[in-house]
RNA sequence: GCCGCCUUAGCUCAGUCGGCAGAGCGAUUCACUCGUAAUGAAUAGGUCAAGGGUUCGAUUCCCUUAGGCGGCUCCA
C-alpha cells in the first residue's frame, strides 16, 4: 500500500493511502468526526494525502452538533419505523439538543414519545453505522420520491448543495430564508445495520449533508425526547404545519442529568411561579390576557426599582414628562405607526360621531387608539414651543405605559404582556452632539444595569429591513455607522442583527446574561432621523437658522414589568436588600419578647427600612422557616439574652448568624447594606 | 393567529371506566410557645373554568367560548 502524509492536529503523520478517520482514530471514543482542511467530515471517509486533519471531540460545539444531529436522524428512523407514512421535514441540531419535523396524520402524544425513545434505544444498541453516499439530483429525486418535503428542498437549491440542514444555521432554515446551499453535492446517508449472518443491510436513509457520528452506539449515553409541538414548514405561517419533536442529547448520562437539572432550576425560578409564591403580582382573568396587577409586595419592589432609576436619571440630566394612554389616530398616522404596526395595536375606539334621525352623519367621529409607543407624544412636547440649540440635548423621560395587541399565543407572563410600562426617554440633539450623547448613554445604561445586579453583557446591532422602513439610504447608513462606532468603542462583543431595526432607525440593544446563563434583551438605543422629519421638528441654531434635531430613543429596562421578571428570575426571588419587599423580619424567640422587637422594628422603620415583626402564633422554628421561604434578607432574632444586653441576633439569608449585636449597630448595618445596595 | 395539551378548595395536586368530591400546604379558632427551616387539635372553604348538547343521571362523554401551558409565526 502506498503511504501518504497528513498532519493530525498539527503533527506530521504517515498513513497508508485509503486510511479512514475511523481506522486512525477509532480507538479514541471522544472523537466523533474530523475536520479535513477546515471542513467537517465523517470518520468513515478516507483521509486524503497532504490534508491537515483535526480531531473533532464530542465535547466541542461541532462535536455536540454532530451528536445531536445524528440523534435527530435516529429519531426520524424510529418515527418511520413505527409509522411508515410519516413524511420527513428537517431535523437540525439546536442549542442543547435537536428537533425533527414530521408530516403525520395525528400529532404525537407524550406516550408516543416514550415509545419512540424505546425504539430509538433499540436502533442505537443495534450499532448501525452512518454511511455517506454522493448522489446526483436525479438519483436523489428517485430515491426520495415518497418524501415531498425533501424533494422540495432539493428543488430549492437548483440542484446543488445539500438537502437536510446539516450544520445549517437553524434560524435561517426556520425563517425559510435560505435552506443552506453549501457543499456543491447531494448526499444521502444510509443507516447500515448488520444481520446475525454478518450481512450489511440499509435500515434507513435520509437526504443529508452530514457529517454524522460513525455508529449509533455513540448516541447511547444521554438522549431524551422532550416534547412535541407544531411548527410551520420552512418557518412560514403560510405553509402547512408539521409535527415537531424536540429532543436533547449529551455525551454522557451525567451531562444529560445536569441539563435536566438546569431545566428544573429554570422552572423553579420561573417568574410566574415565584410571582404567585411570593405574592408579587397576578393576571386576573377578569382584566384580560397579558394585563398584570402588582400586589403590595410586588408593588414595593417595583417602586424601589423605579425610584432608583428616577434618581439616576435626574443626575444624568433627564427631565420628566407625563403623557396620556390614548390619543386620536392622527398622531400615529403622522408617526407612521398605523402604517407599520396597526396589527399590533388595539383596535380603535370610534368616538364623538353623531347621526341625524335618518341615520345620516351629523358629525364625523374620531378614532382613538391606546398608545403602543411614547415617542410621538414626546415629539409633541418638543414641538410645544420653539426650541433653541441651547436647550439641546433635551432629554425627556417618562415611565410611559403602552398597550400592544400581542397575538394570543405569544403572551407570556410579565415578559410578553399586552400592557406594560417603558422607562422611555427621547433625547433630542444636534448631529454634532449625537456621537458623544450616544457613547455617554451607553455607559449610563450599562452602569445602571450593573447597579441592578446584571453584569455580563453583549451588544446587538439591528440594521435596516428595507421592506419595513422609512427614510433614505444615506440617512440610514449614517445612523447605522454612528451606532456601530459607539458600540465598538464600548469594547463589548457586538453581534449583527440584519433587518432587525424598527421602521424609523437602527438600534443597539444590550443583551444581559442572568445568573443561570440565559440571555435577555434589555436596553435598546435607537437612532432616528426619520421621526423628527415626519413631525417637522426644528430648533433654532446659533446662526439663527432652523435645524432638524436628531432623535435618540432609549429604554433601559425596556419594560419595567419585563425587567422585574428578569430580576426575579435572576435572583430566584431572593432580591438584594434594597429591592426586597420585606427587608427585615423580626422574630422573637418567644412571645414575651414581642414588645422588645416591636421597638427595634420601629427604630428600623424610622431609618427607612421595610421591617416587620412576626408576632403570629407560630412557634419560633416555624417563623424562621417562613422567613426563609419568603427569602427575607435580614432576620432579626431576640430572646432573653439579647433583650438583657440591648442587642439582637442576625440570621442572614445564607443561614449564617451574627449574635448579640447592639440594636443601634444592627440598625446601622441594615441601613448601610440597603443604602449601598450591598446585600 | 396556528397546532397540541391543560383548567377539580387561596396554592400544589389526587379522584370519578357516567351515580350528589379528596389530600397536603395556606386561612380561621383554641391550646401550646425561651435560640436559628414545619407544635397540636378543630373549623371553614368547591355550580369540578363558563355555556350548550347526549343521558334516567355529566365534574367525567361531545361541541362552543374563555383562560393557562409548550411550541410555531410575530415581538416597533
Amino acid at each position: 500500500m502506498p503511504s501518504v502524509r497528513i498532519t493530525l492536529d498539527g503533527i506530521d503523520h504517515e498513513i497508508e493511502a485509503g486510511t479512514t478517520g475511523l481506522t486512525l482514530l477509532g480507538k479514541e471514543k471522544a472523537v466523533v468526526a474530523v475536520r479535513v482542511d477546515g471542513e467537517l467530515r465523517d470518520l468513515h471517509r478516507e483521509l486524503p494525502g497532504g490534508a491537515a486533519v483535526e480531531r473533532v471531540g464530542i465535547d466541542t460545539p461541532d462535536g455536540l452538533a454532530i451528536l445531536r444531529h445524528s440523534t435527530a436522524h435516529v429519531l426520524a428512523q424510529a418515527v418511520q419505523q413505527v409509522n411508515p407514512d410519516a413524511k420527513l421535514g428537517i431535523g437540525p441540531p439546536i442549542t442543547d439538543g435537536f428537533y425533527y419535523d414530521f408530516d403525520v396524520e395525528t400529532p404525537f402524544t407524550p406516550e408516543q414519545l416514550r415509545e419512540l425513545e424505546k425504539v430509538m434505544t433499540r436502533i442505537i444498541r443495534d450499532g448501525q453505522s452512518f454511511r455517506r453516499r454522493v448522489v446526483t439530483e436525479e438519483e436523489a429525486r428517485a430515491e426520495l420520491a415518497a418524501e415531498p418535503y425533501k424533494l422540495e428542498l432539493i428543488g430549492l437549491k437548483g440542484g446543488t448543495g445539500q438537502g437536510d440542514t446539516g450544520d445549517a444555521d437553524v434560524s435561517e432554515v426556520a425563517e425559510g430564508a435560505s435552506v443552506e446551499v453549501g457543499g456543491g453535492e447531494l448526499t444521502i446517508y444510509d443507516n447500515v445495520a448488520r444481520t446475525r449472518e454478518g450481512e450489511e443491510v440499509v435500515a434507513w436513509k435520509d437526504l443529508c449533508r452530514g457529517p454524522h457520528v460513525a455508529s449509533t452506539r455513540v448516541l447511547g449515553n444521554g438522549f431524551q425526547l422532550m416534547r412535541s409541538a407544531a411548527a410551520y414548514w420552512r418557518g412560514s405561517e403560510k405553509n402547512p404545519q408539521l409535527q415537531r419533536i424536540y429532543g436533547t442529547a449529551w455525551p454522557s448520562k451525567d451531562e444529560l442529568r445536569a441539563y435536566t437539572e438546569r431545566l428544573a432550576e429554570a422552572e423553579r425560578r420561573d417568574h410566574r411561579r415565584l410571582g404567585a409564591e411570593l405574592d408579587l403580582f397576578s393576571f386576573p382573568d377578569e382584566i384580560g390576557s397579558g394585563l398584570a396587577v402588582f400586589h403590595p409586595r410586588g408593588g414595593i419592589i417595583r417602586s424601589a426599582m423605579e425610584e432608583y432609576s428616577r434618581k439616576r436619571h435626574v443626575e444624568a440630566g433627564y427631565e420628566f414628562v407625563y403623557t396620556p394612554h390614548a390619543t386620536k389616530g392622527r398622531l400615529f398616522e403622522v408617526s407612521g405607526h398605523l402604517d407599520w404596526y396597526a396589527d399590533g395595536m388595539y383596535p380603535p375606539m370610534h368616538l364623538d360621531a353623531e347621526h341625524h334621525a335618518d341615520g345620516s352623519i351629523k358629525r364625523e367621529g374620531q378614532d382613538y387608539y391606546l398608545k403602543p409607543m411614547n415617542c410621538p407624544m414626546h415629539n409633541l412636547i418638543f414641538d410645544a414651543r420653539g426650541r433653541s440649540y441651547r436647550e439641546l440635548p433635551l432629554r425627556l423621560f417618562e415611565f410611559g405605559t403602552v398597550y400592544r395587541y400581542e397575538k394570543s399565543g405569544v403572551v407570556h407572563g410579565l415578559t410578553r404582556a399586552r400592557g406594560f410600562t417603558q422607562d422611555d426617554a427621547h433625547i433630542y440633539c444636534t448631529r454634532e452632539q449625537m456621537r458623544d450623547e450616544l457613547s455617554s448613554l451607553l455607559t449610563f445604561v450599562l452602569d445602571l444595569l450593573k447597579d441592578y445586579g446584571l453584569d455580563d453583557f453583549y451588544l446587538e446591532l439591528s440594521t435596516r429591513n428595507p421592506e419595513k422602513s422609512v427614510g433614505d439610504d444615506a440617512t440610514w447608513e449614517e445612523a447605522t455607522e454612528t451606532l456601530r462606532e459607539v458600540a465598538e468603542a464600548s469594547g463589548l462583543e457586538l453581534v449583527p442583527d440584519p433587518g432587525g431595526a424598527a421602521f424609523y432607525g437602527p438600534k443597539i440593544s444590550v443583551q444581559a446574561k442572568d445568573a443561570i446563563g440565559r440571555t435577555w434583551q434589555m436596553s435598546t438605543i435607537q437612532l432616528d432621523f426619520n421621526l423628527p422629519e415626519r413631525f417637522d421638528l426644528t430648533y433654532q441654531a446659533a446662526d439663527g437658522s432652523r435645524q432638524r434635531p436628531v432623535m435618540i430613543h432609549r429604554a433601559l429596562f425596556g419594560s419595567i414589568e419585563r425587567f422585574f421578571a428578569v430580576l426575579l428570575e435572576h435572583y430566584a426571588g431572593a432580591f438584594p436588600a434594597w429591592l426586597a419587599p420585606v427587608q427585615v423580619l423580626a422574630v422573637p424567640v418567644a412571645e414575651p419578647f414581642n414588645d422588645y422587637l416591636a421597638d427595634v422594628v420601629a427604630q428600623l422603620r424610622r431609618a427607612g427600612v421595610r421591617a416587620e415583626l412576626d408576632d403570629s402564633d407560630d412557634r419560633f422554628n416555624k417563623k424562621i422557616r417562613n422567613a426563609t421561604t419568603q427569602k427575607v434578607p435580614f432576620v432579626l432574632i431576640a430572646g432573653g439574652e439579647d433583650a438583657e444586653n440591648g442587642a439582637v441576633s442576625f440570621r442572614f439569608r445564607d443561614g449564617s448568624q451574627r449574635n448579640g449585636v447592639p440594636v443601634a449597630e444592627a440598625v446601622e448595618l441594615v441601613r448601610t447594606a440597603i443604602a449601598e445596595r450591598t446585600a
